[in-house]
DNA sequence: CAGCATATACCGATCATCGGCATATACGGC
DNA sequence: GCCGTATATGCCGATGATCGGTATATGCTG
């Protein structure tokens, strides 16, 4: 299960998957429950989403399995980030940082004529 | 040409193309050289990307044709934010900012032993 | 005159996501 | 006892934005 080696553009359900995985380890069910917190219940992650997700960011090396729970006979398999997933989601922050910021400086430079715009 | 219903997830292309019409309208070819600038070369728009978009966007009614021109004998054809795209862009924008530093504060509460999270 | 930049447009392929279904167990209400 | 919901993982076909390439022109540069 070698690494794949594209550096495709992250989008919104997976993000945030690496988000709930950035401060503790979860299993697959609370993730889908804590994105649809953390955005206020905007996000509902479909189970085919979200497995197709970990499998895809385990290959990936993004996150590994941490460990197996069994809870009243259902299995709980925890995942957490590697360091190649934290470094990975600490970039795409920045990226969303600096896209958001730019297209606010733009939205106000909106409609003042003769203004050059960088 | 109705403009369609659905409020699906904006993919960062779309955004970087709202981006470049934010501040002033601008033809596609310089929407493409406006995102590469932006990104600092790492988002090089194709031309089926961007014209693609760009005609979504305006069923949308996210942009819409500003003017023509013919300049060389080359058609440049002038697109701009609508109302309802500013408000889309901006809505976009505050939900970048509010998911990057929800994810930056996780980041930051990473292995704490014994310690909750929000 | 070959190659590149400009400029718009179409096309098939890819792939993450969506939406639904399957499989189990546990729990609460009726 | 049964039904619906929550928990929990997993598979599958459809969708649709993006990718990569091609087509069509013109103008400029080497």
């Amino acid at each position: 299960m070698l690494p794949r080696m594209t550096e495709a553009p992250m989008r919104e359900p997976t993000f945030l998957v690496l988000t709930a995985l950035a401060a503790t380890p979860q299993h697959g069910y609370a993730v889908i429950e804590d994105v649809a917190r953390m955005t206020d219940g905007r996000v509902r992650l479909r189970a085919g989403t979200l497995y197709a997700a970990l499998d895809r960011l385990r290959s990936d090396g993004l996150i590994e399995v941490d460990r197996e729970e069994v809870v009243q006979s259902r299995l709980r398999r925890y995942y957490r980030l590697t360091g190649v997933g934290e470094q990975r989601l600490a970039a795409e922050t920045a990226r969303l940082h600096r896209q958001a910021t730019l297209a606010e400086s733009r939205l106000r430079t909106r409609r003042t004529p003769g203004e050059a715009f960088s």
